[in-house]
DNA sequence: CTAATTGCTCTAGTGACTAGAGGTTCAAGA
DNA sequence: TCTTGAACCTCTAGTCACTAGAGCAATTAG
């Protein structure tokens, strides 16, 4: 039995975002000793450490809901499962796209200023005028 | 003048939103019309433009309002404009850094799975096992 | 003059936490 | 056994850049 510190300690998550998680329906409430304080089985731990896990690969509070409905049946097709991961590729792939797009603009803006005053500022006249950027955005 | 309406149709920028970067103090308050209307002059229009496509680049209104402080000094050194456009380069290539670190795992994790089930799935195994992934994230 | 459209302010919701207040419980040392 | 300090509890509010909606007032076209 874990107390919520040790929980934190052992998979980096913050006690507050524990609690969070617990409140979003990820966790399930744990059991808690006789002054009311939560305390974690080995199940919950491994539980968090795929919460945690999904999470840093920027799925979804919801799509990690989801992910665990589903690990709850291991005789179902997986195709929802694989659905999940493939929007969240596609979900990557669009926002790094987005960025790079961005990222050009800006390698334009913040590197062709020659000048020395606000009155000549190369940052400041793109800003103002679109019509300099090589795309839109 | 333009009423917010006609700022809204000229510059694509939704009339709750120009409230809110006027509440900002993004732009300033305008003239009002004698029902309390807001009626807007071009420098507005201008400055709204100004203020769209900063956002459009990913800069934060907090930015945005130092830069609009800075260019209503066209005497001073541009050194802080500079600095507010590399800093946001920076922020955006660091950002599609980890998205790309991102994709990878993800790329495995969505199109390694052969299995039929839940209880084979490659997605769901990956999600418990950051050991399968190729690096951290 | 009337009806439709547009505008006003204010409040609350989004996602995934994070910070803080104000109080309670636990564990270790004396 | 007692005490102290760390850890824990719940609840509320704040983050960012909007967006949605309620309930009302002003404008404009016919
Ligand atoms: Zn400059
Ligand atoms: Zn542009
Ligand atoms: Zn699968
Ligand atoms: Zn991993």
């Amino acid at each position: 039995m874990y107390s919520i510190g040790d929980l934190s300690r052992r998979t980096g998550v913050k006690a507050p975002t524990i609690r969070y998680y617990e409140q979003m329906g990820l966790l399930e409430a744990p059991q808690r000793s006789e002054g009311n304080q939560r305390r974690f089985a080995k199940a919950e731990l491994e539980r968090l450490a795929f919460i945690r896990h999904a999470r840093d690969l920027g799925l979804t509070i919801n799509s990690i809901r989801q992910l665990i409905d589903l690990s709850g049946h291991a005789d179902r097709p997986c195709a929802d499962a694989d659905r999940i991961a493939k929007e969240q590729l596609a979900s990557v792939r669009d926002r790094i796209a987005k960025l790079q797009k961005l990222e050009e603009e800006l390698e334009r803006i913040a590197t062709c200023c020659t000048g020395e005053t606000i009155g000549d500022c190369y940052v400041i006249r793109a800003l103002s005028n679109h019509s300099l950027c090589g795309h839109e955005h």
